[in-house]
Formats: C-alpha cells, sequence, structure tokens
RNA sequence: GGACAGGUGGUCGAGUGGUUAAUGGCACUGGGCUGUAAACCCAGCGACGCAAGUCUACGGAGGUUCAAAUCCUUCCCUGUCCA
C-alpha cells in the first residue's frame, strides 16, 4: 500500500479518520504537485493554560509537520465570544478583546513546545468575520436546517433536559465550518467531541464548491482522576506551565488503569514501546516503576531529560524516602515569636485564616519534622526552618 | 402577549418566618494505610479574628416583621403550555 509509513505515523493515538480514502487521496495529491497539506486546528482564546489534554490533538498537527505539512492554528476570537458550547450544560460568559489577545499570545508560546513554529501558519477568525455583513451571515445559515442542528448530541441533550440553548451557540459549528472554507483545509484535527464541528466543516467546504477537509479524531485524554475528561474545572489536569516536579508528581498519581493510555495518548509511544509496556503490566511488574518510566518521559519531553531526571529524584526523595526537598520557596521572617496560623497566612501556603485553621486541625502542618498541634501555637523563628503544609507544600524560614 | 413552574454554597439538591453559615450526596482538603494508584477508615469544608465574636451569603433592588432563603412589591433570568 501506498503512504504504508505515512498512514502508520498518522493513525498513532488517533480515533477515527473521515474519511480515510480522502485522506489517501490528499496524500497522494500533496506528493505530486508539491504543495504541503493544511493541517487545521482552532483553539478558542478562552484561558491560556494548556494541558496534555489539549495536546493530543497538536501532537498529531507535529506529526503532519514532521511528513512536511503545513500547520495552520485557528486563533477563535470570535467563537470565543460565543464559547464552545460541546460538552456543556450551560453557556459560558463571553470575554472582552483584551482577554482574548493575552491568551492567545500565551497560548501560542505553548503550542510551540510541541509544533515547529517555520511551519506553523497562525490566522484570526476576525479576518474573515470581523467584515462579514448580515447577508453573508443569513446565507451562510440557509445551508444548515435546525433538525441537523439538532442531531447534534449537545443541543440535544441541552435542549431536551429544558435548560437554556442560545442562538448564538447553534451559530458555533456554523462559525467553526466556515474557518476551514477560509483557510481551505486539508485536514482538520480535534479530539472526537468534535467530529459534528468538524463535519460541518466539510459540508460547508462543500457549499462552496471546496474539496472537502477530513477530519481526523483524537480521543479524549482522562484527567489525573482517572475518571473524567481531563480539564481545568476538574482540577485533574497536567498543564504545560506545570513545574518538572509538579507534572512528575501528578503523573504519579494517575489510576494503574490510565497508565497504557497515557502512554498512547500523553506520550505518543510507538507500537513497540505500547507492546513492552503491556506486556510489563501483564507480567505483574509493579506499576508504579511503569509509572516513574512514563513521568519520566512526558516530563522529558517538555523539559528535557536533565530536569526529568532531576524532577524523578525529588519525587523519589519527598515521597518514596519522606524527605523533604532540596529545593523549596523561602520566606524571611522578622518577628522571633510567630502565631502559626498567621505565618501560613502571610507566606500564602493557605489563602484564608480559615484555611490555616483547618490545616492545622487536620494534622496537616508541620515544622522541622514536628507536627503543630495547636491552632495558637506560636513558632520560634530559626534561620532555615522548614514549614510544611500538607503533602506537598514547603516553605524555608528565613530570620532577618 | 397570556397561564404556570423555577433561580439556594464548587456542583447536585433539602429547607416555606426564629436553635439555619443553612440537612444530605458528590467534588475537594488534611490525617491514617500505601506505590502521592485504587479501595477503605477518620476529620474538615464562607471570610476576618488568638479568642470572645463580627461580617458576608440563598437571582437584583426595595418593603413587612423583634426576626426573612422563607411573606409582599418590583426588576432580571430560565423552562413548560397557549396565541
Amino acid at each position: 500500500m501506498r503512504f504504508e509509513q505515512e498512514l502508520k505515523v498518522i493513525k498513532r493515538a488517533v480515533d477515527e479518520i473521515i474519511p480515510l480514502e480522502d485522506l489517501l487521496a490528499k496524500l497522494e495529491k500533496s506528493e505530486k504537485s508539491g504543495q504541503p497539506l493544511r493541517i487545521k486546528f482552532g483553539i478558542d482564546p478562552t484561558g491560556y493554560d494548556v494541558h496534555l489534554g489539549h495536546l493530543v490533538p497538536i501532537r498529531k498537527m507535529r506529526d503532519f509537520q514532521d511528513l512536511g505539512h503545513t500547520g495552520v492554528i485557528i486563533i477563535g476570537d470570535f467563537t470565543a465570544q460565543i464559547g464552545d458550547p460541546t460538552g456543556r450544560d450551560e453557556s459560558r460568559p463571553p470575554l472582552t478583546r483584551e482577554e482574548i489577545l493575552a491568551n492567545s499570545e500565551k497560548y501560542m508560546d505553548q503550542l510551540y513546545t510541541v509544533l515547529k513554529p517555520e511551519q506553523t501558519e497562525v490566522r484570526w477568525q476576525s479576518e474573515w468575520f470581523g467584515s462579514m455583513g448580515m447577508a453573508e451571515v443569513l446565507k451562510l445559515m440557509g445551508k444548515f436546517t435546525l433538525a441537523q442542528f439538532m442531531a447534534h448530541d449537545t443541543f440535544r441533550t441541552r435542549f431536551e433536559a429544558g435548560l437554556a440553548l442560545g442562538l448564538h451557540e447553534i451559530m458555533y459549528p456554523l462559525l467553526q465550518g466556515y474557518d476551514s472554507v477560509a483557510i481551505t483545509s486539508d485536514v482538520e484535527l480535534g479530539a472526537t467531541e468534535q467530529k459534528f464541528n468538524i463535519l460541518c466543516g466539510r459540508d460547508m467546504q462543500r457549499h462552496h464548491g471546496q474539496e472537502q477537509q477530513v477530519a481526523v479524531l483524537s480521543p479524549i485524554l482522562t484527567g489525573t482522576d482517572g475518571v473524567n475528561k481531563m480539564g481545568k474545572s476538574l482540577n485533574n489536569y497536567i498543564a504545560v506551565f506545570d513545574t518538572p516536579a509538579d507534572k512528575f508528581g501528578k503523573i504519579m498519581s494517575i489510576p494503574d488503569s490510565l497508565i497504557l493510555n497515557y502512554f498512547k495518548y500523553a506520550a505518543n509511544a510507538d507500537e513497540e514501546k505500547l507492546e513492552e509496556v503491556t506486556s510489563e503490566l501483564a507480567k505483574g511488574t509493579n506499576p508504579m516503576l511503569l509509572k516513574k518510566r512514563l513521568a519520566r518521559e512526558i516530563v522529558g519531553f517538555y523539559h528535557g531529560e536533565e530536569a526529568a531526571e532531576g524532577a524523578q529524584k525529588a519525587f523519589e526523595q519527598l515521597f518514596s524516602k519522606r524527605e523533604i526537598p532540596e529545593e523549596m520557596p523561602e520566606l524571611s521572617v522578622s518577628e522571633p515569636l510567630i502565631r502559626i496560623c498567621k505565618l501560613l497566612t502571610e507566606s500564602g501556603l493557605c489563602s484564608s485564616s480559615g484555611e490555616a485553621k483547618r490545616l492545622v486541625q487536620g494534622g496537616g502542618v508541620s515544622v522541622d519534622g514536628l507536627r503543630i498541634g495547636s491552632t495558637d501555637a506560636e513558632i520560634e523563628v530559626r534561620d532555615g526552618m522548614v514549614l510544611r503544609a500538607g503533602k506537598r507544600k514547603f516553605l524555608r524560614l528565613r530570620k532577618n
């Protein structure tokens, strides 16, 4: 079969390619003409904290780039004002222009940890929507029917549950679909939940007499809780901005059942590697060891091998041997004697005095390894003293 | 435009004049046990304060009352049915 190598790479960590024949045709055409394919991925700059779940399709884009194709990132500055209704049961508040600009910039910084900048094109929706008139909008709307949109699970579910569903939200797939026309997309990447929107792009292109894009759908990455989709709202995510130590720790905390899944989707492991991990798991190797390898690989990818090694050491010291880490933030204290709760709040370890109190009462606070038993304990500050709050927050005190 | 039903803490959902900072589930946090896994057990879960206590909170704004999430007025929002 032609393009065997290419397809092997493209299909890795992908759930569905719709339709596969079109992809083959496009690859062939591209090879003949020497024209790279245009690989689209849209982001909504509603926030800027990119996590490993977002990066599953982004890594796929990188795969395409490695094959010589062009990645096109669409900044959804219009759709951000709607908020993608997919998978949501309520409308979201719109963002201001300034927030969108700031978010986009930080977002791209993070995507470039994976993407090749010289093969990446960044486009803004406002380029084509900014000047579009009502006449044109109505024409676009006329290409679709309400029944088609109500077939979208998200819309139907919300509608049937009697929840609010804004007309502007129904427009979301339409806008995303038109993006494909605007940039003459060949392939659109996204998580499986994006299927409807991406297929909408295919329809839209057909209506505009364009060659239709191919949907390459990645699975949705499960969060560190092992149950829900990785996302900010559930605080079960591993962010690009997380420190190496945090990434390592979070990966170690995933349920065992997720190990293979993460090797595949978060670490982009190839077949050989996956087989190896599978057989190790079957053999009854301690999953902890496999997780360490996983963590090492992921942290290594984003921060380099050295940082990964450091993160592992710190992890083992902190949790396996239950020793305190070597590096931690410091705080200068001027009073010789300070109340424990005050210290916790002033250092930022706790966000309120109520929280500090609870933490102490729960037995989660210690100074130099000695647990603080009472909320009104006073600490005699010595230089280099180590304050611990909960499992992972440490602070070294400096006397001045 | 009309009739009706709703809007409670991160979330779901009780509560219809006063021991209600508001039952309970989930989520979350800490402790125990561990492999920072799962399961399980215990505790906590608005803010400020060392504390006594004070303040803020049940869609918004007013009002009645000694006392309101609970009653009244009005506004906003959502849904259902009718036109």
